[in-house]
DNA sequence: CGGCAAACTTGCACTCGCTGCACGATTTTC
DNA sequence: GAAAATCGTGCAGCGAGTGCAAGTTTGCCG
C-alpha cells in the first residue's frame, strides 16, 4: 500500500540515496573508513558534499545504510509464513532468507574489513536494533500479543536478530576459524536448536 | 590478581577518567547530548580540553565508559556462581545482581534522557557487547567448550545480555507504561523463563 | 638524596565532520 | 501555465578529533 507511482522525484531520492550508500561502503570497504573523506565519497556518488548530509548525518550511518534491505526480507520473510506456525519456527526461516540473500551475503563480506572500527561497529550495531524493532512489530501482528504488558514478542525478535549477529559473527570467524567450517544456513539452524532446547548446554563437548 | 597496589599514577588515572566520564554523563544528562561541548566536559572535570581525547576519543565513548562497572559486576556474579549449576540458572541470578547495583539504577536512569539520539545509542550498543564479550569468556571458562567450533558460550551470553536490554528497555517504558508496573527483578526472571520455555509463546493472551 | 627515564598533561595548529542559511533549479499541484 | 513545495548547492562557521612538541609529574635506581 502507499507505493503506486513514487513519482519521478521519489525515484531520483532513492536513486541519490543508494548511489552514496554504495560509493561510501565501497570506497571505506578499500581504503579503509578513515582514510575516505565526505568529500570523496560525495564526489564518487557525482553529489556536492553538502548533499550528503542532507541524506545522512554522518559517514557511518551511510556505511549501514544498506542493511535496511536486509530488514525487509526480514520481516516479509516473517509474516510470509503460515499464522499457525510456532514463531520460532517462522524465525529460523526468515533468518535463513536473509542469509541466503546474495547481497546479504556480499554487505557481510564487505563490512568485514571494517570490524575493529569501534564507531562503525556501535552504528552497525543500531541497524540490528532497528532490524530487531521491524520484526517486533511483525511479531506483534501475528501473536496479537499487547507489547506494553508482554515482552514476549520484542523479547523473541531481539533474541533472534542477536542469533543471527552471533551467526554471522562466528561465520567471519571472529575466534580463529572454525575447523568445521559450517555455512551461514547451518549455524542459523545452530543458533535455533539452542534457543529450541532452552538454551542448556546440550554440547556433545567432543573431546 | 595484578592489583596489589595500583600505585599513585595508576590511582590518578583511574580518577581523571571517572571524574571526565560523571562530567559527560551528568552534563550530557542534563542540558542533553549536542548542548554539551568537549571544553565544558573538560572543565567540569578540571583537565585540558586536549587531555579529554587522551581518555576518550569521543563525547559518546565518555558518556558511557560508566557501564564498565556494571560488566564487572555481571561477570563476577557469574563466576561466583556454583560450577555445576546450569548455566542459563547462573546467568539469571547474575542478571538480577546487576539489576540490583544500585549505581546500575541509577545509571540507566540518566540515560534515559538521553534516548533518541542515535549516535550515542549506538555507543550504548557496543558497550552492551563488550558486557557479551567479558560474559561469553566466563562461560567458555566455566564450561570449558571451544568457542571455535562451538557457538554456545558466545550465544548464551549474547542472549543474556540482550535479556538484560530488553528488560531494561521494557522497564524504562519505551512501549507506554505497562499497566502491571513490574520492577526490573521480576522482568529478569521474566525474560529468563522464556527462555527456558524455549522462546515458545506460552502467553495466556488475555482478551 | 640526586638524577634520569618514562609517562602524563597541556597548548598549538590543523583537518575534517557537520549544520544553518540563502539562493537557484526542478518538480508537483492547481 | 503559474504558484508552491521540494531539492541541490555554495558559503560561512563551530566544534570534534589528532599529531607534535614542549613542560611537568611520577617511578626507579644508584
Amino acid at each position: 500500500m502507499a507505493d503506486a507511482v513514487p513519482g519521478r522525484r521519489e525515484r531520483k531520492k532513492a536513486a541519490t540515496r543508494t548511489a552514496i550508500a554504495s560509493a561510501a561502503l565501497r570506497l571505506c570497504s578499500e581504503r579503509g573508513l578513515e582514510h575516505v573523506t565526505v568529500e570523496q565519497i560525495a564526489d564518487t556518488a557525482d553529489v556536492a558534499p553538502r548533499t550528503f548530509f542532507n541524506y545522512f548525518t554522518s559517514k557511518e550511518e551511510a556505511v549501514v545504510a544498506g542493511n535496511a534491505a536486509s530488514t525487509d526480507v526480514l520481516v516479509e520473510a516473517f509474516t510470509a509464513r503460515p499464522a499457525d506456525e510456532p514463531v520460532p519456527e517462522s524465525l529460523r526461516h526468515a533468518l535463513r532468507a536473509v542469509v541466503a540473500d546474495p547481497e546479504h551475503r556480499q554487505r557481510v563480506l564487505r563490512m568485514r574489513v571494517l570490524r575493529g572500527h569501534p564507531t562503525l561497529l556501535a552504528h552497525q550495531l543500531a541497524a540490528y536494533v532497528a532490524q530487531e524493532q521491524a520484526l517486533a512489530e511483525a511479531v506483534v501482528a501475528r501473536t496479537g500479543a499487547d507489547p506494553a504488558r508482554d515482552l514476549y514478542p520484542v523479547l523473541v525478535a531481539a533474541a533472534a536478530v542477536t542469533g543471527l549477529r552471533v551467526a554471522v559473527q562466528h561465520w567471519l570467524g571472529d575466534h580463529g576459524a572454525d575447523p568445521r567450517d559450517p555455512d551461514l544456513p547451518e549455524l542459523v539452524d545452530e543458533v535455533m536448536s539452542h534457543f529450541d532446547a532452552g538454551l542448556r548446554a546440550v554440547t556433545g563437548a567432543p573431546a
